[in-house]
DNA sequence: AGCACGCCGACT
DNA sequence: GTCGGCGTGCTC
């Protein structure tokens, strides 16, 4: 199809000047289809004329013309967008109809389905949903930058022009100002982040030549890596509970319907070999499979063992890769051609065909859940994938969540136990170190307890190999003054600044910010102003760094243990790409002893070698002002123990603690899983917290406090007239009650100099939950005025920080 | 994102 | 009056 040809027919339509112009002129009618476009990344949806001349076998169905990504023009610019609905006759003038430039299949018509669920239920437009599902175009996305002119450069430097440029409009020094600073060009967007909105001045700066404009692509993301020729490995024998399970699974398989299953197996149970199992059948029966896992880092390793199993290519679906192959394992998986696909978050929207099991590996895993932008769980979308598509899911974890317990227990959701270890030793025994029962000069160093030391050793002198957690990345979480105990804080957030000996700076966890660790207390003694040759030996202002990290644990234990080999693993060691698998290749391989690390380290790996696991403090995270905390520590424990004794010897833990009595610790430590879940739901209850209710939080920032505070009271307001409305009905009634909490502060209080304030939405119904998410989508784009207040609406939050 | 339109303040 | 900046709203 030609774009000469469309252009003719408009221009034929535009001349012959269609008296009812609200139906298709009969004669086009048979070839152009008039159709809904969503245009990406927002909520606006056009109509536009679709030439469609082959009705034939081109392997779409030519009827809906649904899940078409199209090229359009909008207004004078070309745009990406999707095909949603096919429309019979359209309420816009005939001649004002633009036509549809270029067009190729992108998704089905029960991925629309899914997209259009994703959509209400997160409050969230379809363009925005649609384009966070579908890759990107071939190739990247072209944005401005901006920086100055020669000209431009001039003017920044002369004082007089930049005040004849402010007589006017008051913008514009202030912009040349930020882009004379900039050491590379800036983005349109960041531009408008520093100054407010400025499209205006800029676009008169551009013509004024001070400013010049440069195009270039943005990064995106995903791969393909096409595999099947991997050695193959043979199948290990499946003990009982294994066959059950599959069994199971293999009956809902056959039934082709909608059924969720909780595969509840305790680490090491072998759920992995499950899983092949079940989709070698789906494979046997021509159907496809996908597999989505809770972190980048894990899928080459499934990848792996799934390339030697089955034989057939694999998608590898992850955010970090370039766009072009992204799109490549997109369209593969759409045409059939790839059977497979596993991935991260995103790979839940994977265009696969004949789809007939999907599997969510580590289900209560809080990565599913995407944190900005779209704020999608992919665990939740996978199951109304499933019941979109009617097919089965399994969600597997050792430690599932509570949502997913309460599911089993309503009967909405099957269970799968397996209860034992598939290879030859049980689970790990838990060893509980009462740290308040060793004063200072008892431990063996500042955080390793004589137990602990002793196990370590043990473990050493046998050849064997640890583990060791400590969730807490850097050297010392802060610097303190001996004077004045005044506490570092980052300049932008309500957080201390962290303390990393590695690149020597003060980081911010929360936004980034780093500086060199000034030498003295900025309030008692400001080395520019107060140091004088006299005060030289003076102890005011001394700094002290406080609290323990990562950095610090290694630096301990190599102290201890100074012929060991030790490897540390957390964000800062795994930012380069691979540096990930070569830990894990170094400790597999047994040329490292210890392993010692964040969370990062407890995420579902099997390091045969590893025979002693080591929680320094088992208390980090016990404590955060979040209601998920105690669920959030137990399965920390779980996971982090499970890495014990996978091989041919069995595994030990030790578990360092002040609070040995604490019910997570205890329930964690005796493995009493439905124990503590009982428990722990008990108390959600009587806060009528998850999943006894649904969640949606609305945060409103603003880079002044008391405008970000007002806000938040008219949301407010806004809640509860919706919430009254609502109660009037009689439709309605009881069962939408909703409850409104705030606002209040948020407890980061201020991120990147924006303060933060939150309301709370509890309800037991979250059909009003969706309702209210998408009114305050709608309300904020028609009120807000002040273009620096940001509202997010996060349904189901993962976390109230 | 880019463009038209319309309001308003500064300057001839 | 007129010019130009800048906010607002629209794009099938």
């Amino acid at each position: 199809m030609t774009s000469e040809r469309i252009t003719q027919i408009t221009d034929e339509l535009a001349a012959a000047n269609v008296a009812d112009n609200c139906h298709c002129h009969a004669e086009f009618a048979q070839f152009n289809h008039v159709v809904d476009v969503v245009i990406s990344g927002s909520w606006m949806h056009f109509d536009y004329l679709l030439n469609w001349e082959n009705d034939g076998n081109d392997g779409f169905t030519g009827k809906s013309f649904c899940g078409l990504e199209v090229e359009v023009e909008l207004g004078r610019r070309k745009v990406r967008g999707w095909i949603v609905a096919r429309k019979d006759r359209s309420e816009t003038n005939l001649a004002r109809i633009k036509p549809v430039l270029s067009f190729r299949p992108a998704f089905s018509d029960q991925q629309l389905s899914l997209f259009r669920w994703v959509s209400e239920y997160y409050g969230a437009s379809l363009g925005e949903v649609i384009e966070s599902a579908v890759p990107a175009r071939g190739q990247s996305r072209l944005i401005n930058y901006y920086k100055l002119s020669a000209q431009g450069l001039l003017a920044s430097k002369n004082e007089d022009t930049l005040a004849r440029l402010g007589a006017r409009s008051p913008n514009s020094p202030k912009l040349i100002q930020i882009l004379a600073k900039a050491e590379s060009p800036l983005s349109g967007a960041d531009l408008e982040t520093i100054c407010g909105p400025c499209t205006s001045t800029i676009s008169s700066l551009v013509k004024k030549q001070l400013v010049s404009r440069t195009k270039d692509t943005e990064e995106t993301e995903l791969c393909l890596n096409l595999s099947g020729d991997n050695p193959p490995t043979i199948p290990p024998q499946l003990n009982t509970a294994q066959e059950n399970a599959l069994n199971g699974i293999r009956q809902a398989l056959k039934q082709q319907s909608f059924k969720p299953f909780l595969l509840f197996g305790v680490t090491g149970s072998g759920k992995t070999e499950v899983y092949l199992r079940a989709i070698q059948e789906v494979l046997q029966s021509g159907g496809s499979a996908l597999v989505i896992v809770p972190e980048i880092s894990l899928t080459p390793q499934l990848h792996e063992t799934f390339a030697r199993r089955l034989n057939t290519p694999l998608a590898m679906l992850h955010s970090g890769v370039g766009t072009t192959s992204r799109w490549n394992a997109w369209e593969a998986c759409l045409n059939g051609r790839i059977r497979v696909a596993i991935g991260a978050r995103s790979a839940i929207f994977a265009p696969l065909t004949n789809l007939k099991l999907i599997i969510v590996d580590e289900e209560h895993d809080s990565s599913y859940k995407q944190n900005e932008s779209l704020r999608y769980n992919a665990r939740d979308v996978a199951v109304m994938r499933a019941r979109i598509e009617d097919i089965p899911v399994i969600l597997g974890s050792a430690t599932p969540s509570f949502e997913t317990m309460t599911n089993v227990q309503r009967k909405k959701y099957s269970i799968l136990s397996l209860p034992e270890r598939a290879t030859s030793h049980p689970l790990p025994s838990i060893k509980v170190v009462d740290l308040r029962s060793y004063k200072r000069k008892d431990m063996i160093s500042e955080n390793i307890s004589p137990p602990l030391y002793e196990h370590l050793k043990a473990t050493l002198e046998s050849g064997e190999q640890a583990v060791i957690l400590y969730n807490r990345r850097g050297f010392s979480s802060f610097l303190q003054c001996k004077t004045c105990g005044d506490v570092i804080h980052c300049p932008s957030c309500s957080v201390t600044l962290t303390f990393h000996r590695q690149a020597n700076r003060l980081l911010c966890h929360c936004c980034g910010f780093s500086m060199t660790p000034p030498e003295l207390c900025g309030l008692c003694r400001d080395p520019k102003t107060s140091f004088v040759e006299s005060d030289r030996d003076s102890k005011i202002g001394e700094l002290q760094y406080r609290g323990a990290g990562t950095e610090s644990i290694v630096e301990e234990i190599a102290n201890l243990f100074p012929q060991a080999r030790l490897l540390r693993m957390d964000r800062d060691t795994v930012g380069k790409k691979g540096a990930y698998e070569e830990i894990l290749g170094t400790m597999k391989s047994k040329k490292a002893d210890i392993l010692l690390g964040t969370q990062m380290i407890a995420k579902g790996h099997d390091i045969p070698g590893v025979t002693l696991v080591g929680i320094i403090d088992a208390d980090i995270g016990l404590h955060i002002p979040d209601f998920r905390a105690s669920e959030r520590a137990y399965q920390l424990i779980t996971q982090a123990s499970g890495r014990a004794g996978r091989g041919a010897i069995a595994g030990k833990v030790i578990l360092q603690t002040r609070e040995p009595n604490h019910p997570t610790i205890v329930a964690a430590v005796t493995n009493r899983f439905m124990a503590f879940a009982r428990f722990e739901l008990e108390q959600r209850q009587t806060l009528n917290y998850p999943p006894w209710s649904r969640l949606a939080r609305i945060i409103v920032s603003h880079p002044t406090q008391s405008v970000a505070w007002d806000y938040a009271g008219k949301l407010r307001n806004f809640v509860d007239k919706t919430k009254e409305g609502w109660e009037n009905e009689t439709s309605h009634n009881s069962k939408l009650k909703l409850q409104v909490l705030g606002p209040s502060v948020a407890p980061y209080e201020k991120i990147r100099n924006r303060y933060r304030f939150h309301l709370l939405i509890k309800s037991s119904s979250s059909s009003a939950i969706s309702s209210i998410a998408s009114m305050l989508d709608n309300w904020k784009r028609k009120t807000r005025k002040d273009r620096e207040l940001r509202i997010t609406v996060d349904v189901d939050p993962v976390d109230l920080l």
